[in-house]
RNA sequence: GGGGGCGUAGCUCAGUUGGUUAGAGCGCCGGCCUGUCACGCCGGAGGUCGCGGGUUCGAGUCCCGUCGCUCCCGCCA
């Protein structure tokens, strides 16, 4: 860090006093990390963002600042003006940058006072995270959030320094729009200029980055905070940050290069392992039937495989079924074993959550055949060919879903997460990134309804009379089994978006009403153009090495998605409620009433 | 909306089959201490066992409800 502009608060941070340095005058300042009180020598560790120093005070060197020092406690604010001294050889503390010397203190100045933390500042320990979130200042102190909030920073301005060598222009887009077509929950603000309409938070820029296409600046990004309003998760928040950019006259691998670049030198500023660019392309069938996934962690093997054609014409009722419905008969070989059944049980219960009927599990025996509770409703072949198509050998337990293609993916591919976690096989500093391609345009729901897979501003490949067949220009960034960003290139004529929106079911009409000015815009002359959106949260866990997105971000919601800091969502005043022209309903202001009168017995 | 885990001192946790006065480490407060760096030694304070109800002679422990935190399913293109 940069040497401080000197004033009467500080002229050094402390973190980076050196031996070199011996016998200068520096004042320094912070909070007190630890003290150790000798009654005579007293020892104060002061902590800043560089890191930290010791503080020693001699009674007889100078006894005011002496005396001072002994009423010191923990997170005190506290100026020294001191001499940097080299410790004695037996001092040094090794464990610390700063530990071949100390700060011999002249002066101290106490700038304010700390109540007791309610929780330990000076060490990495567990925390209920409620107390965390509600005393945030303080958790921010600690040395894990310090660390996340570095490394963010890194990240993000090594995504400007890229762009912007790359001649991207960096343009804010609004944070009031119009609610618009993702597939998410929209936050809503009440409109005071039109009682009784709303502005939408944005879920992301995508209608404003492809109009600043179509208006000509060719080359955007911009670091942009998104809403969606839907429960959370370890890697979701209903606010989160996005890495947006779009480029004209562009194909998909003009942006993908781009990302690479962009990606690659974060990888290099970082002690993360990464093969450098170009990375691997995947298609997203493939991914869907070896890994069971859109987003497949490649880091470790068990791979699942077809076994349909091993079950033509077989005598096992559920197999049969399944594959008269159009259904597949996959499988994967968790390798020699021996789970107990307890444990089969919660595969198995693992796979029906993730909506299969059920889980086939089956040990390879010495002699080839299968101690399963199907092993007597298949024939000799239909085990051996099983067998053998999935590698077994004696020992080895052998799991096998049979269900709709998407289903039997999604069972599978949680039961191969769970194994690789169970058994750790995942290899220690391990680190896979891959770009997964080639997605459908549209898949069907249960309905029959066509739904976009990525989002209806997507271009499509193939024939536009064939939606079930049509592919999509999109493309996914996955690290270690995470998405951390995905993109397309976009429609650029009305036809063709027109033409989609028939496909999902938005008649022109509707269309117009809903994103006539896309539509419009589209009619002016829009270059071909594509981006991507980089889920910036989910960059930095992945590279600080975190379980949650909420250990990157200064101040998440919790899980419930409140926050316990401010006490957000909170209610407001009927004042502010009417001029806004929306209405609290009675039966909801019944159960808050009810809940209030709970809390407060 | 659904399922799992958790809730005991400021923090992290233990608490047996339901049984006397609910414990430990750290932190905190007081005293002593001039080379510590997880300083040490002596002493002390600190509890509505999340909340409400029930079963019982007796509940931190069992049951029901509820609130909160958290993980997952749904949802999130």
């Amino acid at each position: 860090m940069k040497t401080p502009r000197p004033n009467r608060y500080r002229d050094a941070w402390s973190g980076e006093l050196t031996a070199a340095r011996a016998g200068e005058t520096v004042r320094v300042a912070g909070w007190v990390n630890r003290r150790r009180d000798h009654g005579g020598l007293i020892f104060i560790d002061l902590r800043d963002r560089s890191g930290i120093v010791q503080l020693t005070f001699h009674p007889d060197r100078a006894p005011e600042a002496h005396e001072l020092a002994h009423a010191l406690r923990s997170e005190h604010v506290l100026t020294a003006v001191g001499t940097i001294t080299r410790r004695e050889p037996e001092n040094v503390n090794p464990n610390i940058p700063t530990g071949e010397i100390e700060l011999t203190v002249d002066e101290l100045i106490l700038h304010a006072e700390s109540e007791t933390p309610p929780f330990p500042i000076d060490e990495d320990g567990p925390v209920d995270e409620l107390i965390r979130l509600r005393h945030r200042m303080l958790d921010l102190r600690r040395a894990p959030l310090q660390e996340a909030l570095k490394l963010r920073h890194q990240v993000v301005h090594t995504m400007r320094n890229v762009l912007t060598e790359r001649d991207f222009m960096e343009i804010e887009t609004p944070v009031l729009t119009r609610s618009t077509p993702e597939g998410a929950r929209d936050y809503l603000v009440p409109a005071r200029i039109d009682p009784g309409s709303f502005y939408a938070l944005p879920q992301s820029p995508q209608l404003f980055k492809q109009l600043l296409m179509i208006g000509g600046y060719e080359r955007y990004y911009q670091i942009a905070r998104c809403f969606r309003d839907e429960d959370t998760r370890a890697d979701r928040q209903p606010e989160f940050t996005q890495l947006d950019l779009e480029m004209s006259f562009v194909d998909e691998d003009d942006v993908i290069e781009t990302m690479e670049a962009v990606m690659g030198a974060i990888f290099a500023a970082s002690d993360f392992q990464v093969a450098p660019p170009a990375w691997p392309r995947m298609a997203y069938d493939e991914a869907m039937l070896r890994f069971g996934s859109d987003r497949p962690d490649t880091r470790f093997a068990l791979e699942i495989s077809e076994l349909g054609s091993l079950f033509e014409g077989t005598g096992f009722k559920v197999f049969s079924g399944v594959l008269e419905r159009g259904g597949v008969i996959r499988g994967l070989n968790a390798g020699a074993r021996e789970l107990p059944r307890r444990e089969l049980d919660l595969l198995t219960e693992l796979a029906r959550q993730h909506g299969a009927g059920g889980l086939v599990w089956a040990f390879v025996q010495e002699d080839g055949t299968w101690r399963s509770p199907v092993a007597k409703a298949l024939s000799a072949d239909e085990i051996a060919g099983v067998t053998a198509a999935l590698g077994g050998t004696p020992g080895d337990l052998l799991l096998i879903v049979a269900d709709r293609a998407s289903v039997a993916a999604q069972a599978l591919g949680a039961v191969r997460l769970d194994l690789a976690e169970r058994f750790a096989l995942v290899p220690e500093g391990r680190h896979d990134i891959l770009w997964i391609v080639d997605f459908p345009m549209f898949e069907q729901d249960d309905e029959g309804r066509w739904n976009a897979l990525h989002h209806p501003f997507t271009a499509p490949t193939g024939d536009l009379g064939d939606p079930g067949a049509l592919k999509s220009r999109a493309y996914d960034l996955v690290l270690d089994g995470s998405e951390i960003g995905g993109g397309s290139i976009r429609i650029n004529t009305p036809e063709v978006q027109q033409k989609v929106f028939d496909l999902l079911g938005i008649n022109a009409e509707e269309a117009q009403a809903r994103f006539g000015f896309l539509l419009d815009a589209l009619r002016f002359g829009a270059p071909p153009h594509g981006g991507i959106a980089m889920g910036v949260d989910r960059i930095v866990t992945l590279l600080a090495g975190r379980d949650s997105i909420r250990d990157v971000i200064a101040f998440p919601k919790a899980a419930s998605g409140s926050d316990p800091l401010t006490g957000a969502p909170a209610p407001v005043d009927d004042a502010q409620i009417r001029e806004l022209g929306v209405a609290i309903p009675v039966e909801v202001k019944a159960l808050r009433a009810a809940r209030e009168a709970r809390a407060a017995s």
